[in-house]
DNA sequence: CTGAAAGCGCTTACAG
DNA sequence: CTGAAAGCGCTTACAG
């Protein structure tokens, strides 16, 4: 049984090729007769239209693709599911790429993507431009940015997070409770302008509740050992709680604290950003700094097909983040 | 910037439509002169050939689809990567959808690929056989089962995990450290000859080294309540070690026993299915049988190569379970 | 209401 | 070595 075509239906149902294309798609008159008539050809012989004859015609291929860093990572599983969600319900069919960090990769699969003419594209950016981004926006092919941006590329919207309103919340808890010296860790904050606005809004936020001197900032790179150092610094200056901007960081951190007897909540206490199930897992839960993950993928989905279909001007967006107190902050020693 | 057309590389490059294709396909004789200023032709312009286009003449699209039932659960993330990762490396551009354990879904995500005509689908199935994946095997499209498989189509080649080995590691483990009273639970079992199997399997291993009256099973369906009245049931019943065949209900069970003041490791010890990064986080860190994901993952991957390329006959593989023991497990009380 | 024809962007025999 | 032509499976004016 080779694929079914369109002739194949007609041949069946005894009508022509222009007018199965008419019944099946709903457009132009047809008699209620042989609507009913190419329906059935059709459903016996279990035509499945094929979309890349469909979209090479029409210009239109209901595809959307989707670009991650890394599928691995729980927050961006969630992203992608909360996208995939919206987009599917639209009547989209998302496909997911992931590279890995990786700037070759991530055009490799961009370049992929273009190559099969998709309507929108949603991209968690790594690093810098590429020049398989740019080749989108000189398409004119819809894109948004989303988590993450770009800075050297304005015209493409973006739908992230506020790290003020949950960090404010976040030091506050700690300054009640009286704690007076505060940690940071940055993640990978090279090239990342998002990495790097949380940063500068912890700065600022903790500026205005905490002494200079009782504030101390440190960023790590990607990998286990940079890690170990980081929080052994922050230990040896008498840190009594360390807030995470990259949530990988606080489960490696969790984990060297975990095999080295160091006892969260009560050693030290510890925030991280991004609402994952695993932190809910832990000994005590850990405290955290929701992007609301779910509201981002859903939002950023919306102002894809806001574009996709030209309604309105769609423009960036911010999702609030959100403070949310667990066992991992404890009072001040 | 409309596309760029194989059309305008001819006319730049002063050459024909066929010829511009030989010459990036690098088929057929052309001189050195014309390819040359083909590529150039080609690389000045931007051209991105049209995918759809080509696949329609070659029938080949270098598009395989991947369908996962849920990305969020770390399992399938770790899953669809290391596929994504092989069939990258091959050529292929990996599509993954997301079924949600729901069968609609499913299906339509299987005939939107299929409309796309993927060259071949690699599938976590749910349940049994769907009309949509009954299409594909009528269709001659290659398809490998991986994780789990289906009981009435075995004409599917499946890569899966042998749950035996793992389970006999680590009964036997119980076993030596004394442990006279054993649980098993097993997950969403109903329509999964996986779960069944694994269940069955732990049935025959306790068999041979426990006593009738200290083995206890029970099954939860998806669901917090349920898994909470197994728990239950469990320490009722005085079950000193607990196996979870699904590490869903592994981290609902650990997230229910934190908030009610139950220690892993002490009050009871814990097992679960699946070599998850969150179960390292945990105070104690869980031991588990790892099913081997990666290899599950790129081995699925290979054989779906081995259909698609028609190298030999591939057949079904199993990747042996393995047991990795941790703090979840002491000495029996 | 329905059919024949053109054309979307490619590849692949077929001539030259 | 290179070009003109047919055709992949559709949709969409255009006639009838």
């Amino acid at each position: 049984m080779a694929y079914v075509t369109i002739r194949d239906v007609a041949l069946r149902s005894g009508t022509s090729i222009s007018t199965v294309s008419r019944a099946l798609n709903n457009s132009g008159r047809i008699s209620p007769a042989t609507k009913a008539a190419i329906e059935q050809a059709a459903r016996e012989l279990g035509y499945i239209p094929d979309s890349r004859a469909k979209a090479m015609r029409s210009t239109k291929t209901s595809l959307v693709a989707l670009l991650v860093p890394d599928i691995r990572n729980p927050y961006f599983a969630d992203l992608a599911y909360a996208i995939q969600d919206t987009l599917f319900d639209a009547g989209y069919c998302t496909s997911i790429g992931t590279s890995s960090e990786n700037g070759e990769k991530q055009d490799a699969y961009i370049t992929s993507m273009l190559s099969q003419h998709v309507d929108g594209a949603i991209i968690v950016p790594r690093g810098g431009a590429t020049p398989a981004m740019r080749a989108i926006v000189e398409k004119n092919v819809p894109m948004v940015f989303v988590d993450r941006h770009v800075s050297d590329m304005h015209e493409v919207p973006v739908v992230d997070s506020d790290p003020a309103p949950g960090l404010s919340q976040a030091l506050n808890d700690l300054h009640d409770r009286g704690f007076t010296r505060v940690g940071y860790i940055s993640g990978p904050i090279l090239d990342s302008p998002t990495f790097q606005e949380r940063e500068a809004a912890f700065r600022t936020i903790a500026g205005t509740l905490f002494r200079e001197d009782g504030i101390f900032v440190e960023s790590t790179s990607f990998g286990h050992v940079s890690c170990a150092s980081v929080m052994r610094k922050m230990r040896s200056w008498g840190v009594q709680a360390v807030i995470f901007g990259y949530s990988q960081d606080a489960i490696q951190a969790i984990s060297l604290m975990g095999s080295r007897g160091f006892v969260i909540g009560k050693d030290i206490s510890l925030i991280s950003f991004d609402d994952l199930e695993m932190f809910t897992l832990t000994t005590p839960r850990i405290s955290v700094i929701s992007q609301q993950v779910q509201k981002i993928g859903s939002l950023g989905a919306k102002l894809l097909l806001d574009r996709v279909e030209k309604r309105g001007r769609a423009e960036s967006q911010r999702v609030k983040t959100l403070y949310i107190p667990r066992e991992s902050v404890a009072a001040a020693l």
